[in-house]
DNA sequence: CGTCTTTTTGACCATTTTCAATCAGTGTGG
DNA sequence: CCACACTGATTGAAAATGGTCAAAAAGACG
């Protein structure tokens, strides 16, 4: 299970981020970038099945994912497990173990992942000189508790059917604004039992509930990957919007 | 439902915060202080059932509570209405929609509440002035999360019997460290409704739980309140350990 | 005392889980 | 190239959990 975890120096400057390309986050002024170039102590990769964060230990580093997916989750003591959200480039690992000590989850690589690491101890440093990106920290801390909020809705309250709907259509829609999908297919590979553990739903009914998807010509599943045909119906049936953020920040 | 919404002065300094007095909380500096009692703009009061805030609105407010108890929710256009968490002494309302614009959820009053307000336009200043409690907010997102994340593990994975017992020990421990328990009293009033909103079961099927755990002396149930009986045996049931952070930050 | 909300109960139904197998696809070593 | 071991996807049948409907009981409150 545990894969190649390499820690290499730095191969992107920050001065040429890739993700500033993306219209969908928002632009650094050059005194943000020379602080955030120093700030970065280094780069990390991580293959498929590795483990970034363990739950309850102490993270030294703050992780922020410049390409690649990962998820975080929760297990109870027997083994349950509950996913309780995907990562994608430009989103931060760690902020609340940074913030407040120990890590309450763990994070697992879904896809070969590359990571910009910073110092946890030098955290402070950031809202002492950085006004404007320590608002970015308290910016993407409220936007995980939004989509957390969206989550529990799900969970707590949609039928299995409106639930696998909301989910692959979340899925879909950040894979798109980061650029994991091809055409109409999800570029990240996800196994059902991943989808089962984010729904709350067994692996047997996880199935069954894709498949029913499948033959109302929503999706196609095949070989780790999701294809969405129906955006639209998928919102619909979960009675969801799918707005994601324009020009948001990320660190 | 819609009860007595007063906004007064200020009757309370915050060079004499309440909430100051509990050990739970970490203490301000004298800076600090000043420039709180300078950043909050008055008081306000709302009686049971009362909306804060709303779903899609844009509120010009942010606030923190002095005394009382309210709930965060989300409903589905039809109606179906999940409870996200519920709001304790020295939490903060609406810091979602002060970083991000709109609010995603409602928050409703439990408990005759009474509440600091701020302007949001001039949270910008916290966080060029007082970077300590900038890192503050940040911390408070960084809590909210991880109660979701427990949250979510409780719907996603745990029995019904399993989810009343995390939620019941939640609610007192919670209760218990901001002062709203009498004994073994949760003296915040609660209907079977609200539980059953916030575990994602049906009414129904809550009040069978709830009788379940009462039978075995695990709590009492009496005129829209909890008494727990055995809080460590809550604790096994749904293999939690029960931990609340002392010294914890607020605004 | 009467009205209203909240809690409780019973009967029946639907959804979801569990268990047990099977099948398909992939990669391995011989 | 094939046998074998794996993982992930699928299926069927039986059982359990939780939901719905409808009504009654119990408090709360003016």
């Amino acid at each position: 299970m545990n894969v190649a975890l390499g820690v290499g120096s730095r191969k992107v400057a920050c001065e040429k981020c890739p993700l500033q390309k993306s219209e969908q986050f928002r632009c650094f002024s050059k005194d943000e970038v020379a602080f955030l170039s120093d700030f970065k102590i280094g780069e990390m990769n991580a293959g498929v099945g590795a483990t970034i964060m363990m739950e309850s230990s102490h993270s030294a580093h703050l992780y922020s994912v410049l390409s690649g997916a990962a998820f975080r989750y929760k297990m109870l003591e027997d083994g349950r497990r509950q996913i309780l959200n995907f990562i994608f480039p430009g989103d931060l690992i760690g902020l609340q173990g940074s913030v407040m000590g120990e890590m309450e989850h763990s994070v697992e690589v879904l896809s070969p992942i590359l990571l910009c690491v910073f110092e946890r101890t030098r955290l402070p440093e950031v809202y002492q000189k950085f006004p404007s990106l320590a608002f970015d920290l308290t910016w993407l801390a409220a936007r995980e508790e939004r989509i957390l909020d969206e989550n529990l809705l799900n969970i707590g309250r949609r039928s299995a059917y409106e639930r696998a709907a909301y989910l692959l259509a979340y899925l879909f829609v950040r894979a798109k604004s980061t650029g994991l999908v091809e055409g109409r297919r999800l570029m990240v590979p996800i196994t059902q039992l991943h989808l089962a553990d984010t729904l709350g739903l067994s692996v047997v009914h996880t199935n069954r509930t894709l498949k029913r998807l499948a033959e109302r010509k929503l999706i196609r599943w095949h070989d780790r990957t999701c294809e969405v045909l129906d955006l639209d119906r998928l919102l619909a049936i979960a009675q969801w919007h799918g707005e994601l953020e324009k020009d948001r920040p990320y660190i």
